[in-house]
DNA sequence: AACTACATTTCAAACGTTTGAAATAATTGC
DNA sequence: GCAATTATTTCAAACGTTTGAAATGTAGTT
């Protein structure tokens, strides 16, 4: 039963008798055109299935109601929560939202913001991948009007953009602090990549922490991994190394690493294995099936981060802030304590 | 230096004085254009970052480029492990990914179909939402000659529908019989809840498994659970309770019950613990945390779901398969051995 | 009957692109 | 030097919608 002449205005039009105008003033509720008219329009398009082509309504309205996301990849649970925070708070405003993963390839990345570009979204959000050095391709959108904003991983360099980004100088701090009340007094602090521009941030947080609360820093109590399971274990074996100067407890940049670095120092079967209290940014789910959890997690808040972003956003898409007024906006992490 | 006056087709014809056709025609190549022209628009084109009107494009082609995906949500890796196999077979045939998130809302579900079929996407891939019962929502987009593909979950009892899914009897035939090599006899089989389609079929994959391998069946070795945690540990704890009929091995609908019911195993010092091996469907990157890990997963391939669902689609897309003539694909899971 | 006031409907252009047909320009053959 | 051919460009309509302006219809007033 495949219907083959579509059901546009022009066909109701004929149906009804009428003119197109008419018939798009009645399904838009015009006060000018008459109520039955506007019944008999209304019934007509429901039992003829009619759907109203997105295609043209954006070409006479110049404007989409979609918003564009381009994220490293659908993996990570801190995007596809936040995308959750996105999608929300879009929806209620009437926008929809098309996400397109550059799987940190800069090629990629490109593409998805040349076809984000070609579709004509109303805004764009974006973490960047870890290749981009060069923003010619997203710049495009704010030469065209088009608002752009950058969550989580952005041009740190930059300060000619809008942003929202995770507190995680006020994450890591806490994580410290919380660690130092527990009575701590050494504590190891395994960082990301250096050139993640959060890695900073963080070792920040821990420093200011340590300072505030007169624990001395030590170098030795500081290390860092690229992700690689293999450096991470090299950089952890470092930090436990020193018999003088043994680490009681950890802050780690990401779970996935502090997981890497509890399992090798299990594995290892050191001696003070379990007087040691670890902390990472993430708060993952699988936490819970662990036989020896994290003491406590850095919860990101990463639905809070999209809701911010596209709050943001849409306020730039309906000009309450000026496009020109680079706006940067903090979302504080929360201490999550497990046991 | 926000440009104001947009760069379309009629703007660069003015600039170059010459008509809009040539400008389009040269654009796209046309043959009968000269070669200097050809080249001064592109050069014109790319100067001013020009940028095809999409809506305006899909509007005269009657067609998007756009594939739609709707699916319960992001948070699960099978779907987004999924998505990435879609991705890229469509980029690669030039088309584009709208993903949309159900919740496993009907209400929701219902709006992202619309949503898609006002964007008059070319095909959609659908895995339904835990509440769907009636189809009127996704029969719209056949109706209009607009191919549908359901992939994992889907409408069990309707076979006129494209279909493609995970060989589930399969995978946990091939799960059974390992543990069975291994010289278990004892074999519990913790199913999800029955409403779900492949709770069934895993079963029989679990039966089947047993029957040609001449190990007896034991009713008192299955129970089921709705994936939630009170429920599963009372499953489990059937399972496990005749000291008589004492399961050595268990096959797990799902990991995240299969974790749950190794927690609370190991919670309760079960006697055999150590000696209980595990299965379970899905092949999570955190079992490398665990401490007691399953002895194998069931590696659903979601990849390769998604890849055989838009293949399937372009097929039905570009005709070369009817309509009509509904397709059923089954795509084999993998057994991972992990120790 | 003529005029005003209002309610309702229709006209017509526009959004940015594509494309077959028609028009024009350039080249060739004789 | 002119018709015939070929190369190149332009015309014009179409895709499905929106919307201000214009047209039409209807009642009410004098």
């Amino acid at each position: 039963m495949t219907n083959n002449t579509p059901v546009t205005l022009k066909f109701l039009a004929e149906k009804l008798k009428m003119s197109v105008s008419t018939v798009s003033k009645a399904l838009n509720n015009y006060p000018t055109i008459n109520e039955y008219t506007k019944k008999r329009v209304q019934e007509m398009a429901r039992d003829l299935h009619f759907t109203p082509n997105k295609s043209a309504i954006n070409l006479k309205e110049k404007k989409s109601r979609i918003i564009g996301i381009i994220l490293p990849n659908l993996l990570d649970h801190f995007f596809t929560r936040s995308i959750y925070g996105v999608e929300q708070f879009a929806t209620q405003n009437g926008y929809n939202v098309i996400i397109s993963q550059s799987h940190d390839d800069l090629e990629k990345e490109i593409q998805s913001a040349n076809m984000l570009l070609r579709s004509r979204v109303d805004g764009l959000i974006v973490a960047i991948s870890k290749q981009t050095q060069d923003f010619a391709h997203l710049d495009q959108f704010e030469q065209m009007g088009i608002p752009v904003v950058y969550y989580t991983r952005n041009p740190s360099f930059n300060l000619s953009c809008h942003k929202v980004l995770g507190n995680t100088f006020q994450g890591c701090y806490q994580a410290t602090k919380f660690l130092i009340d527990r009575g701590h007094k050494k504590i190891a602090y395994l960082g990301g990549p250096k050139m993640i521009n959060f890695t900073h941030d963080r070792f920040n947080g821990y420093i200011n922490a340590l300072k505030d609360n007169e624990v001395p820093f030590s170098a030795e109590l500081v290390a860092y991994t690229d992700f690689d399971k293999e450096n991470t274990i090299s950089a952890i074996s470092n930090l436990f190394a020193n018999p003088e100067n043994m680490p009681t407890a950890l802050v780690a940049f990401k779970e996935p690493i502090l997981f890497d670095a509890i399992k090798y120092l299990r594995s290892i079967n050191h001696p003070n294995f379990n007087d040691i209290e670890c902390i990472g940014f993430g708060n993952t789910s699988f936490i819970s099936y662990l036989d020896s959890p994290p003491v406590a997690s850095v919860e990101e808040n990463p639905e809070s981060v999209g809701e911010n972003a596209i709050k943001l956003l849409l306020q730039l898409i309906n000009k309450e802030i000026d496009i020109q007024n680079y706006q940067k906006v903090m979302v504080d992490c929360k201490l999550i304590v497990h046991k």
